[in-house]
This record gives structure tokens, C-alpha cells and sequence, in this order.
DNA sequence: TGCCTTATTATGTATAGACATAAAATCCAT
DNA sequence: ATGGATTTTATGTCTATACATAATAAGGCA
């Protein structure tokens, strides 16, 4: 005789799922119960829970206790990206990563970056210019701001070395982030750092970084053109 | 007396995740095991369990059998972007969506399509420019082509009233994609119908969708001058 | 009819115990 | 030493049971 291999919460992931692909379930509609299902699969309720946890998690259908589970009419995708450490993006593609430092400047924060960070008038920033190659390529320019009140080690780094966010997440390796993607054309300034013709369109990446509720640092990378951000889903 | 009120999963997140930020243990380090912790805690070993599978999920620590859980030194950040139905992220501004057809054309898949979306070359497929308005004000437009051997009764659609993204989820609402976002220079067309100078530079995002392993449908939009998407990591 | 209270119920979480599994650590024979 | 087989161990998963909780449904009263 052969045993039934025992049903895991990764086959009720996939059998549900193809369910509701299939219409079995139609889209609106209540679906069957944790007990229903792990009767009818012949496991712990724990198991079935575990697996529709993690299908309203993906978006697929939506939970409410005595309510019941019901399948999205439209499901909510959510692109995920990961957030790749410079060095590693560029060494991933076999290139060689090399970086550089343009300009290194203290000084008091610009009106915007003040709105930016929410950081008063009289705070010491410091300003770094910096430059991402891949091989001989510049593949990101990276405007930084660092807020020195809650980041004095900052003053005596040269960062001629080790770039700003190495440094950073070696300081404060796990801190609160919010990130904006954009798209700007190219002034003569960068268009000559990246090495496009003015007004080219580039990929640009905003984010403000907080370490217990104080704003460490700001920054804004401009991407080398052509680049882009791919995400299955 | 007071009882001490049980410990739950999402407590022993929070300490756990305070611990990491603290230092307390070193990134790089390997933690205390999960028996320890439930010891510690005063709780199963499941409900520590589940917090650190959520952490590990969350990007802050690697988990291993046998050899332990180990702090990141380099947390894997994912920004994840919810995509929205065009209408919803309209009306959610507070402005009245619309919808305009550009034109519509029956043709032969260009060989670039053919490749993006791995079809054969006698496919038919249908081409489709559309108009998403938020009030008046031309917010998105839409460069959509449909294989219609995968999604024959697109052919019966006119596509005046109904955009073809709402019409396809209708069809089918769970099915696999993959998106790219990037950036491009509004050429002549773009840049007239999104109401822009020639060569401002655009966010745009792709997206090929499949059902089954079928391809059913490729789009490419065109945001207005000046969006942006913010994720919090 | 309408409002408030109470019961019901599906999901949410916790637990102790068990077995599975991957991978490191050890041991052994060559 | 070196390669291969074996043991050990931390995480991964499943189960049966229990209680918690939010939200709907039902009941009762004015």
C-alpha cells in the first residue's frame, strides 16, 4: 500500500490558488472555512490557517473574523523591490565597482533639504558629492546630505575611501527609510557627471533615513540612463 | 496580584527587533536559539517561531537549520509598491476619472512585441491607445496590445466605454506578471497627448501579464510629468 | 420599526508535543 | 591529512486543543 505523503501548507497555498485562478471560487465570493478545508484535507486547522495567512498576505483574498475569507474581485499586486547595496548590483553583473568622491562640503541646510528632513535652520550638514562606476561606466550619481547632530562621526570621516552609505549602515545598519522614485532630465551638471547629453531622462531614487525618530541622512542617486527596475508579480 | 499578561508573537517581534537596533546583538553575530528565547520569554517555541520567520521575512535576520539565526549586517530593504487600479489612484486625489479610447487597430505583432512577449509571429493581436484623465488633465496614457489567440473575445470589444485593463481582470483576475519601471523622453506622440514638451522626461511602466503560461497581454504606460511613487521601508 | 443587548461564529493566537530536514560537527577508515 | 559516513542540532512543520476577539446575527424591549 502506499502512505499518502502527508499535505503541507505550501500544496494548500497551491491548490487554493488555483482555485481561485480556475473560478472554482468565484471572484467576490465567500470561500469554505478553515475547518471545512481541513476536513476536506484531512490536516490541523493550524495548517490550513497558515497557508490562507500568507494568500491574504499576497493579496489574493481578504480575511475578517466570523465574516469569513473571501476572494478579491481585484487583487491588490504589490511590486517588491529589493533595495540592492550599490556594490553588490554592480559586481552582480560582473562589472567592477569603484567609487568616488567629487566634493566634500560642511555647511547649513539648504531651505528644501530643511523641509526635506524636518530639521531646524541652525543644524550642521555635510554635503558630499559622489561617484558610482561599473567598470569604467558611471553608473550612479549620489547626492548626499548628513545631518552632523545625529550623525558626529560623520565630521571626521574623509569618505574618500568608503562611500556614505557603506558608512552609514555600518554606524546605524538598521534604521526607518522612505524612498521616492522619480524620473528627472538631465541638467549640465549631472549630464557631464554620467556622461549623457543634457535634458536625457534618468531614474531617480530619493530617500530620507531616520535612526529613532532622528533624521540621519538624505539622499538623492541619479541613475546612469537606461536603467530600470524589473519585479515578477 | 497582577497577572503578567501572556507574551505574544508581535511582543517578541518588537523586542527582538529593539534588541537588533540596539546592538544588543551584533550584526553578524548569531542570536540566542529559539528555545532559549521561549525560555526567556515564557512562551512556546512556536510563538517565538512565528516572530522570527516574520523578521527573517522582514529582512533583519538569516535563519538556517542547524547552524542558527544570525543578524544581517547588510538588511535586505524591500520597497514594496502597491500597484493601483488607474481609477482608484485617481478618485483617491479627490479628482473624476475618465476614460478616452485613442484607437484601436487589429495587426500583426511588430517583432519587438513578438520577442517581449514571446509569441509567434502569426499571432493576431489587438493594439490598443487609450487616455486616463484625472479631471481634465491627461494623467496616464496607455499603449496596450492584447493576443487575441489567448483572449479571443477581446475581439467583440470595443473598448469606448471600458479601459482593457478593467475589461481583462474581469476575465481574469489572478494571473501572473512582470513589471518594469523606467524612464523615457517623451517623443512627439507622447508628449501631444500627455500635453508635455517634447523630451520631458516621463516615468513609465511595463508590464507583460500571463494566464497559465500563456501571454495575454502587454502594456506600456506613460505617466504625467512630475509622478512619483513613495514606498516606507 | 428601531435601538440595544446578547449569542454565535470564523478567524487569530498560544501551547505542548512530535517528527522532518538541512547542515554543521564529529568520527573513522584509508 | 583526506574523504566519506554518521551523529548532532537548530530550524521547519504538523497536530490537537484551548481560549481570545471581532463582527455579524439574533433576540428582546420600548
Amino acid at each position: 500500500m502506499t502512505v499518502a505523503p502527508k499535505i503541507s501548507y505550501l500544496d494548500i497555498k497551491e491548490i487554493v490558488l488555483k482555485r481561485i485562478k480556475n473560478f472554482t471560487w468565484a471572484p467576490g465570493s465567500i470561500m469554505p472555512g478553515e475547518i471545512e478545508l481541513a476536513t476536506e484535507f484531512g490536516c490541523a486547522r493550524a495548517t490550513v490557517n497558515r497557508a490562507m495567512r500568507e494568500l491574504a498576505e499576497d493579496g489574493y483574498i481578504d480575511r475578517k473574523r466570523k465574516a469569513g475569507t473571501r476572494i478579491k474581485s481585484f487583487p491588490t499586486r504589490k511590486a517588491k523591490f529589493v533595495i540592492p547595496i550599490i556594490r553588490d548590483e554592480i559586481e552582480l553583473t560582473g562589472a567592477t565597482y569603484r567609487y568616488a568622491l567629487i566634493n566634500r562640503e560642511f555647511r547649513d541646510p539648504p531651505d528644501w533639504l530643511r523641509t526635506q528632513m524636518t530639521i531646524p535652520q541652525n543644524t550642521p550638514v555635510l554635503h558630499l558629492m559622489c561617484l558610482h562606476y561599473a567598470d569604467s561606466k558611471a553608473f550612479q550619481y549620489e547626492d548626499r546630505w548628513i545631518n552632523l547632530n545625529a550623525a558626529p562621526k560623520a565630521v571626521d570621516q574623509d569618505f574618500e575611501e568608503m562611500g556614505p552609505n557603506e558608512w552609514l549602515i555600518k554606524q546605524v545598519p538598521f534604521s526607518d527609510a522612505e524612498i521616492t522614485f522619480s524620473t528627472i532630465n538631465a541638467d549640465t551638471q549631472v549630464a557631464d557627471l554620467l556622461n549623457v547629453t543634457v535634458g536625457t531622462a534618468l531614474v531617480t531614487l530619493e530617500r530620507i533615513t531616520w535612526f529613532t525618530n532622528a533624521p540621519i541622512t538624505y539622499t538623492k542617486l541619479y541613475f546612469h540612463a537606461g536603467y530600470q527596475m524589473t519585479s515578477r508579480l
